[in-house]
DNA sequence: CAAGATCGTTAAATCGATTTAATTCAATCT
DNA sequence: AGATTGAATTAAATCGATTTAACGATCTTG
């Protein structure tokens, strides 16, 4: 029993394999007749084509592979949605990835992707995207940046700029009067907290008589984010920053949770917290956070797009980056009375 | 250029391709030297093994599928990296699709994993698991259910007694002196959720005097956790419920956001809350929520395990049920004064 | 009515890696 | 020397679906 395939149905509805064949892709060739006694057989023996040979023939799948940094993260699950709901409709699936922020595993991952001969990648690469690039490019498979642009226009990519948000937060908290500002996150390795900070450090340029501090992370989680307000705890006041901003919301959760627990500092009024990425939960989190909000879904939607764009070869194609602009999203953390 | 394939390196390292194969899966077999100078070979033309012939030959591929119901949901993120972390160390990928907890979506995406001959699939059904799981299994794939169980031992599950965690909330509300408690979940056809319910009405019966009503909600979001509560706003004190259970931490954090908002009611003075997930998200609320933990990374981890050990077909295989039990985390939002 | 066009179908080649059975060649044994 | 063993390698078959070129039958058309 077991496996079931072309020739048994062919032998069973008295075609040949290559009708079956002909009935699944291409039944406008064949006569009404044998597409019913085909399809007799079919359901008759609980057929079911098998991917690999199909895909063997064809030269690729029908699927593309999505490389995510984290999916815990509901950016990156609003991404994965958006881009899904864009594939299904063009009839195919999206194999999710997740990569942890480990470039090993991402290598392992796009080299799974390269032998599964996938339509296309979407990547957001971990730090340096060139090498996963090039791979796939050389190989011919389509490769779309999100969440992360290259220097060169060469890949597409939709991105969102993340100096232009680092920006926005900082202005704002000076805005609201405050000027001493300690920016939380980390690895700096990770192209996204680098340039947060960049826009961040920028911000305070230009205005006079404003301290920056950074703290680094090992990680973008809450459990870094409480581990991070530590060092803050034990300093006086004129040595404590009246200000945070976090390089995403997670961390910021953990900062605003060990804030709370420690007791003897009020969100906002003793410290102002920004976050980034604005995730559905820090509009209920203890004090509401006020925080970037990044396009989640429409970026992978868009990245579904490009990419789809790019494998379908058109011969007019040229590759594009496509950047959307942050926006601050005023809550209670950022309140002045 | 594009397609270098076995015959091309076999070519170049003067060999044939079959001693190419070996050197690639069986390298004890073939000598010193000639390891070498394919090696050389491949590195020199850039080759990667084409996944698709290499499947159809083996009959099997290298990956599992896992469906789940939302990637979005902190729960599954866990429930994923547990079941992906337990997959790597036996070489094996997960390839992770989202049903949306849509029927539909869920037969589609089994489908795809059964034309690509998955060694198995973990599935967390929207509702009947029956259909899917024959198909699987008539096909010879394993199957193992998470986060749901099916009545008879047929097929392996793991999952979590959710009749057990309504009864902990509802119980723990009662203990703490409340006596008119509401249900805030749904759609009912999803198990989980009516077994909670199931639990939460099993504890009210064990009381005397405690009233009960059952909020019905389209889906288990924030968005409609603060929807379901609009209906309570309304009533007046004697009606309205002094203490909320919702089917899971989403539509708690909704109900809660909702509450803060119209302002007049207090948690826990007025509404005692208790969610249901225990995601990272709620002990960083608004008023941090008591909520059931289910071990979602053990979950995912034990999944892996039976599947793995079902594909290996020990002779003495036999499906398991494993069953955790759930815990009360109790917090702010069901503390008396 | 012969020559061509059309339609439905099929036989056979193909995709690329793996595996089995066969072969080669050198080393070991009697 | 002749026979035996063993290791290393290869030729050829195979997995299952798709596709190309060819075929026979029916239908047009001049």
């Amino acid at each position: 029993m077991g496996v079931v395939s072309v020739k048994d149905v062919a032998a069973l509805a008295g075609v040949s394999p290559g009708t079956v064949s002909n009935v699944l892709n291409r039944p406008d060739r064949v006569s009404g007749a044998t597409i019913e006694r085909v399809q007799w057989a079919i359901d008759r023996l609980g057929y079911v084509r098998n991917g690999a040979a199909r895909q063997l023939r064809a030269g690729q799948s029908r699927s593309i592979g999505l490389v995510v940094l984290d999916v815990g993260n509901p950016f990156f699950g609003d991404l994965i949605r958006g881009a899904e709901d864009k594939a299904v409709t063009a009839g195919i699936t999206v194999l999710v990835t997740d990569s942890r922020e480990n470039t090993d595993r991402e290598r392992t991952q796009v080299a799974l992707f390269e032998e599964q001969r996938v339509r296309g990648v979407l990547l957001s690469p971990v730090v340096d995207a060139r090498p996963s690039v090039e791979r796939l490019r050389s190989r011919g498979i389509p490769v779309v940046l999100v969440d992360r642009a290259l220097p060169d226009t060469s890949v597409s990519s939709v991105s969102v700029n993340d100096v232009a948000g680092g920006e926005l937060a900082v202005r704002h908290l000076i805005e609201q009067g405050r000027r001493h500002i300690a920016f939380v996150g980390g690895p700096m390795s990770i192209r996204q907290v680098s340039d947060r900070l960049t826009g961040a450090r920028k911000a305070v340029s230009e205005h006079n008589g404003v301290r920056f501090e950074v703290i680094d992370t090992p990680e973008l989680s809450v459990p870094a984010g409480r581990h991070a307000v530590l060092d803050l705890l034990g300093r006086n006041a004129s040595a404590r920053p009246d200000a945070v901003f976090t390089a995403n919301d997670l961390l910021a959760l953990g900062v605003l949770q060990e804030l709370i627990l420690a007791g003897n500092l009020r969100v906002p009024e003793d410290v102002m917290l920004v976050g980034y990425d604005d995730i559905d939960f820090v509009q209920a989190a203890i004090v509401p956070l006020t925080s970037i909000r990044q396009p989640a879904r429409l970026i992978g939607e868009t990245a579904i797009d490009l990419l789809l764009s790019e494998a379908d070869g058109d011969p007019g194609f040229a590759p594009r980056q496509v950047v959307y602009q942050p926006t601050l999203v005023k809550r209670a953390s950022t309140a002045s009375r």
